[in-house]
Parts: C-alpha cells; sequence; structure tokens
DNA sequence: GTCGATGCAAACGTTTTGCACACTG
DNA sequence: CAGTGTGCAAAACGTTTGCATCGAC
C-alpha cells in the first residue's frame, strides 16, 4: 500500500514541483535555468484559459517587468522543442499557447470569436477515417474549427 | 425535350461566361467592372489549385503588370463578400483562395508542408455531431486539418 | 460629374532575427 | 571562462488603410 499522500494522482508530488522538473529537463539538454524562464513556465502551469505570448508577456512583466516579448517567443519556442507546451491557431489573431498534456480540440465561431473546447475524443472516427484512408495522422489539437456557435448560428437564421 | 447543347450540364452553357456573369452582378450591386476585376476573375475560374494573393497578383500581372497587390486583395475581399470566393488557411502562411463551388476541405502536412484535398462528404460525421451535441455549425472548408501525411508520418516512425 | 476603384506608400499586428551585453554553470 | 540567454532595435511577413487620382457610368 501507498501513502495516503501519493494516493491523490501521479502528478500531485509536491516533492517534484512540475516547474522545476522542465527547468532540469532544459539544463540536461545543455540550456540554462533563467529567472524569465521560471517565471514563464509558471504561468504555463498556473493558469487555465489559452493564452498568446502578448498575454504571457504581459503576466510574466508583471512580476519581472524587464523581461522583453522577444524573450517570450524564444522562450516558448524553446519549450514546444521541448514537447512541454503546443501552441494553436484560433481564428485569424495570434496564436495561442497551452501545455501539451490539454489534448482538446477547439471550436471557434467565426462571428462572434467565441471558442470552445471539444474532447479529445470527439475527433475519433475523423482521425481513424484519415489515418485508414490516407494514411494521414491528424493532430486535432494544432487547429481549430471554424464555424457558428449555437447562438450565433440562431441569428443568421431567424435573419434569412 | 431541351436541346442538345443544354444537356451537357447547368454550368456549360457557352452563352453565360461566369466572369462576366460575377462582373454583372458586381454592378448591380453598385460596384463597377473594370479590367482588373475581370483578369483577376478570369485567373479565379480557369486555374486549378488555391492561390495566395501573391500568387493570383503575379498572375494577374503577366497581363496587366500596373495591378497592385493591394487591389488584388481589395477585390477579393469583395469578392468574397458576394460568395464568389472563400478563403482558407492552410497551415502557417498566407491564404490561399478559391471558388467557392470548390468544396473540400484540406488536409496538410506539417512536416513537409504538402497540401492534399478531403471530400467534403469527409467530415460529414463530424459536423453532425458538433451540430447535434454542441449547436455548432462547423465550416469544414475554412480550415486546415494539420497533421502529418503518410511519407513523412512513416518517416518519424522508422526515426523512433 | 459623381462616386467607386486604383496605385502608391505607409501602417498594421504578429513573429523573427542580428547584435552587443549579461548571466549561468 | 565559455557559451547560452537576454534586451533592444530592426526587419520580416501578410494584410489593411489613407489619400490623391483615375476611370466607369
Amino acid at each position: 500500500m501507498r501513502s495516503p499522500a501519493s494516493d491523490i494522482g501521479p502528478e500531485a508530488n509536491p516533492d517534484v514541483d512540475p516547474v522545476e522538473e522542465v527547468l532540469h529537463r532544459l539544463r540536461e539538454r545543455g540550456g540554462r535555468i533563467t529567472t524569465s524562464r521560471r517565471i514563464l513556465l509558471r504561468c504555463l502551469f498556473e493558469k487555465g484559459p489559452h493564452r498568446t505570448a502578448e498575454e504571457l508577456a504581459a503576466e510574466v512583466q508583471s512580476v519581472a517587468p524587464d523581461v522583453h516579448l522577444s524573450t517570450i517567443y524564444r522562450n516558448l519556442d524553446e519549450l514546444e522543442r521541448l514537447g512541454v507546451i503546443v501552441h494553436a491557431h484560433l481564428g485569424h489573431g495570434p496564436a495561442t499557447y497551452h501545455l501539451a498534456t490539454e489534448t482538446h480540440g477547439h471550436l471557434v465561431c467565426e462571428m462572434c470569436g467565441g471558442e470552445m473546447e471539444a474532447p479529445e475524443g470527439f475527433f475519433r472516427d475523423l482521425t481513424a477515417a484519415a489515418q485508414r484512408e490516407y494514411g494521414f495522422v491528424i493532430d486535432p489539437r494544432h487547429f481549430a474549427m471554424l464555424g457558428r456557435c449555437a447562438a450565433c448560428a440562431e441569428a443568421v437564421e431567424a435573419t434569412s
């Protein structure tokens, strides 16, 4: 029987701060542990919604005002190469970044700009069909599905 | 019984040049018929693959060298508002434009950049599920599905 | 002659890059 | 001390806009 503390899940071990774990992996690759990287990683692990590079920069800068937007971009690239985060394109604006462990897709309304998350399983049949028919391996996290949300679709029907 | 000439399909009537038909619709809306519009429309109706604004500009300029890229953008916007064309985002680069009558989706390989077309029916189940579960009306033409094409997916597996 | 369309240049928003300096290990 | 990361400025990229002029009707 395992200790009671470890029963709350594999990621809940208080001894392994995920931020520090990633920093260590960075160092093993020959990278350096810097303050901006630590702060950026905390932002990425802490909060909920997907954020753009600019939004992340603002959050980081509220703690360390001198961190430059280009540093954010460079570190986001690095973290993506490491497989810690991924970016997704939701509509026409800037890309958004989130943890690679979040495996949902996105539905984005092209009228109101609203975003919904769609669970991974939502795309299972489509990805299976693409695999089967074309050998194509779809990554349902990277793209947003554009269209009209329920409210906007209703509004359009009311007009016509 | 209809005349033999009309039997080859509703769009095949040689008396109605689709370019001129669109130009007329533009004029009915208060727009003007200009040379750049006519040439751009010919390009859009003539050739096969999806093209970016820059590629279309190059084609137009091979006939009328003074047509500016901004004119192309403005006319593409106008034609999209008219419902004649649509644009789609295939990966990270510039948008591509094609006739609204082409109703397929796109599979884009994020490794080699290759593009495949996926028939409209390919997305039927997904769009139906989105509609049913979320009331969300997906437009499967506007977005590309990113992933790995058969060749690149194989190459990745060979590495691992 | 009216008003919409165009050419040009300049701005835009997002992201990348070149360089000198600062800091980590 | 070596070499990576950073701040800054500037460029790159695709796209949009302001403005004077041109051209369709």
